[in-house]
DNA sequence: GCTTGACTTCGAGCGCACTCCAACTTCTAG
DNA sequence: CTAGAAGTTGGAGTGCGCTCGAAGTCAAGC
């Protein structure tokens, strides 16, 4: 049922490479993957789990430093003081990405701006498209978009 | 009026470091920027314009190498080949950054998810908070909470 | 005249997060 | 028995985006 995945089986699995697998196994966001007798790493669903957890973090932006001190929290079980750390590392990214994303949506309504303007340089463009730089234009273009 | 900045008054209005400001003009990224008679650069407004744009691109992911091309069709002037292109990129870059900002609220939810779990977690280390490692406990704590 | 400080250039160095290479072992199929 | 596919390790290399260091210029103030 829980059919334990090879390090390919893995890396298809969870869109992360074989060799970033390895990666952050050694460096420690992995603990030791459960091995064979011919050495080959078995994944596990656990393995898959936290694995599709890392992606979380890293897809919200914390990085790999961060990631590597909560993995050493999680190693440490469930003691309060790991209990409590690792819950305000949550709650502060969490904020973050709170921050970002409103950021985000900021910078996304300035493209959507920039993108009307475009549209109306296209036509201007079209209308003269071959005004030679250096003679003076109906000052527009150019300005009218900036930056 | 337009009051024009040196590069440490220009690193502050913009939140670049100077390092950076030369670094942007150095790659292209800034067309020459204009100098007193000194050699010190003097920053314009408009340069600041620019520069908040390229701080908007930036922010929302889009990588270097793409903002170089932007300037590069942006010195070009507003031909029709220009004005397309760089409306195309920002209409591929505007969706990429709509994706983005999906993908970012749903790991947001699942943080906040997350977080939930580790009041409960937290409410139990509490109660039990010296169970050692290694002996018999009641099938929950690691696991209830896994990832 | 001399120091201080803000600027200049050029090139080197850095931190991050992988990514790849070389040499080796092990299993499976033909 | 052999070839090939898939895995192993340790360590080196890569791409990105800065960041810094060294050595020099220039203007202002003591």
């Amino acid at each position: 049922m829980t059919s334990s995945l090879t390090i390919a089986q893995a890396a298809a699995a969870t869109g992360l490479s074989v060799h970033t697998l390895r990666y952050y196994e050694r460096i420690g966001l992995l603990d030791p993957v459960e091995r064979r007798d011919n050495r080959h790493r078995r994944y596990t669903q656990e393995d898959l789990n936290w694995i599709a957890f890392l992606k979380k973090l890293k897809a919200t932006g914390l990085p790999v430093r961060a990631m590597l001190r909560y993995a050493e929290l999680r190693r440490d079980g469930n003691t309060v003081e790991s209990v409590m750390e690792r819950k305000a590392m949550l709650q502060a990214h969490t904020l973050s990405v709170q921050q970002t994303l409103a950021e985000l949506q900021e910078n996304l309504a300035v493209l959507h701006h920039k993108l009307a303007l475009y549209d109306t340089l296209e036509q201007q463009a079209r209308m003269a498209p071959a005004i030679p730089a250096g003679l003076p234009r109906p000052a527009s273009t150019k300005e009218r978009i900036a930056p």
